[in-house]
DNA sequence: ATGGCAGGTACGACCTGA
């Protein structure tokens, strides 16, 4: 089983390399992060002709999630949820959705914009309800995947100058202790269960020629439970997207297991 | 401290992203 994730920035303008992609790596399970559409205008037909089921929510503008699903591996989503308790939440970021014996959860955690900013009060209040929901997911099922724009560089090693980025949004403390609190409840960055190259990011600013000098940032992550961690046999960020004409400014992250 | 690039909205700048 292969999962993963991806911030298309806008799949009106990226459903080309989207179908591209899939026809190339062919993941199980994907959650995708701004899809900038409302539902009314998703191309929904594109993707099933691809060979996915996919679920989605969004709305006009911002935002905006979708998960899809291999028709001829595994089966069509089911228990869709939109919303977490507690998070009275007009934005779309969250789908939850249980695919066979896969609980899947694609988030699109928000950015924060500045310390201390009301944006940034919003993204620890968030993080703090998801945590909890995830807690309670946790118990009700063993293979669970959390994946996403995670905004949060976990470490300084996912940060191309922790120096110049120390304090800022995406690594301040409070974001990298309500990162740690989702470990701490049991699930694993799948990224650091392997060996990996220095500096390996999954987001590099368009501006400066950011991604051509390799100053990124690791955003985008991939957690599961202790079953599905027993299983993970590779995780990596597949930097491939980013080099196509008109890219996201994300790349997709991957992890696969033997069961 | 600012802008730099890209997408969306809506057709002229402005908002958001990270």
């Amino acid at each position: 089983m292969k999962i993963a994730s991806w911030n298309v920035n806008s799949l009106k303008v990226r459903l080309p390399q989207l179908l591209q992609w899939l026809a190339t790596e062919s993941p199980d399970v994907v959650g995708l992060q701004e899809t900038k559409l409302v539902d009314e205008s998703f191309p929904a037909a594109e993707i099933d002709a691809a060979g996915y089921h996919v679920v989605f929510a969004g709305q006009k503008a911002y935002n905006g999630v979708a998960v899809l699903s291999r028709r001829d591996t595994l089966g069509e989503a089911t228990d869709v949820a939109t919303d977490i308790p507690g998070l009275d939440d007009p934005q779309r970021r969250v789908m939850g959705v249980t695919i066979g014996d896969l609980r899947f959860l694609d988030l699109y955690v928000p950015n924060g914009a500045e310390v201390g900013s009301d944006k940034y009060e919003y993204k620890i209040d968030w993080l703090e309800k998801c945590s909890r929901y995830i807690e309670a997911q946790l118990q009700q099922h063993e293979r669970f995947a959390v994946v996403g724009d995670f905004n949060i560089a976990p470490e300084d090693a996912d940060v191309h100058d922790p120096a110049g980025w120390t304090g800022q949004v995406l690594v301040s403390g409070p974001e990298r202790q309500a990162f740690q609190r989702l470990l701490g409840l049991g699930l694993t960055d799948t990224f650091r269960l392997f060996e990996q190259e220095p500096e390996i990011f999954s987001w590099w600013d368009y501006r400066m020629g950011a991604f051509r000098r390799n100053r990124g940032l690791r955003i985008d992550h991939i957690l599961v439970s202790a079953a599905l961690r027993d299983t993970c046999n590779l995780s990596r960020v597949d930097r491939e997207p980013r080099t196509w004409d008109r890219p996201s400014d994300h790349a997709p992250v991957l992890a696969e297991f033997s069961l």
